[in-house]
DNA sequence: TTTTTTTTCGAACATTTGTTCTATTTTGTG
DNA sequence: CACAAAATAGAACAAATGTTCGAAAAAAAA
């Protein structure tokens, strides 16, 4: 392997290990080069190349120049606990990673309870992501709070006037909104473990 | 605000912004401390707390101490071009993050195309992750090449000692297996854009 | 107010680290 | 082989950076 690609491999790993660059006199040690002026003879190259980037007279400011996707994580949220607000830290089951362009701080996750949406291709057990922001409009899924103890998820809709509640299963009723019924936010995205 | 929590906050902005940690003295002149010894004072104490961690002689080594969600992504894949394997990089239409401890080398992600699965609560456009490293079992949900040319998502299973790629749309047929049809991996998560 | 504790400063020092220069060695090429 | 180019070494230097100490100032407590 060429000493350069060999540096390149170890400045890599070494940000990914120790989330820090190392120095010049590191990275001589780690590919063999008893000179730093040898590893900056290929740094030189590897910069030209536009494979790194570093800031002149500053300690370990080498970065690797690779798109970057950065991800950003938002809550699930599981059962709830009675009394607790949705969002408190106890009903908080886990973390599922966003891509930092869709990220907004008001999107966390609902775990689905039950097959009330299946013919909507949203299963029990089904992780969605909720945007706070966005109010359920006429056939919007959203995701509701009923009596401040139990959250779900439905097809928002207005049948002759009054706003229910509509399920995507045949078995399951249509439950006409009220003043213990609260919009949450909007159903955006979906993730499932199969 | 207190001088720690200043200090705490700038550390974590100028790692975020920077991808590298701030000196003890750009630390100093950021919360107007004008002695490097104040601010290794407060340092001290925040790694006391715990909320820190820095190397001894180490330039640029403090670290906060959050806990990390490390991601890692995977690529999709969208429409096959002819002649082209499945994961050539002219196939690849982005990337979708994954939990580091969900994560292996050999997942990859396709944009599901039809409504062939949709009993399956897989709808057209959405994206399922295949492990290629896990073969397809009779009941299993899995991705096939066809002919080299075409992905397809079907079920799995064998009928009379046939085995035959199963649709979950009572509006498609089963498709017996035969030299041109290879398993590439099995479905192993669903994502999808509501 | 007096006392104690917390916070800040200043300065000096020791390392670490990046930079630059020239010379030597190695490698590739005609 | 002879020559040129690439790669490495060595050393010296400058700058950045972390560390430590004692004293002063500010804030809090008694």
């Amino acid at each position: 392997m060429s000493k350069q690609l060999e540096i390149l491999e170890y400045i890599n790993e070494k940000i990914e290990i120790d989330g820090q660059a190392p120095s010049i006199r590191e990275i001589g040690a780690a590919v063999n080069l008893k000179s730093t002026s040898s590893v900056q003879y290929h740094l030189d190259n590897l910069v030209k190349k536009g494979l790194l980037s570093k800031k002149a007279n500053q300690s370990r400011s080498i970065s690797n120049n690779k798109k970057i996707f950065n991800f950003k994580s938002i809550p699930v949220i599981g059962e709830i606990s009675a009394g607790t607000p949705l969002l408190a830290e106890e009903n908080k089951i886990g973390e599922i990673p966003i891509v930092e362009e869709k990220y907004n701080k008001d999107l966390f996750a609902l775990k689905v309870n039950g097959d009330s949406m299946i013919e909507a291709g949203i299963h029990d057990g089904d992780i969605v992501v909720i945007d706070k922001n966005i109010e359920p409009k006429n056939g919007d899924i959203g995701a509701f709070m009923i009596n401040d103890t139990e959250a779900t998820v439905k097809y928002l809709d207005t049948i002759s006037g009054k706003k229910y509640l509509i399920p995507a299963n045949k078995n399951f009723q249509n439950f006409e909104i009220n003043e213990n019924t609260q919009p949450v936010g909007k159903v955006v995205s979906l993730f499932r473990d199969i």
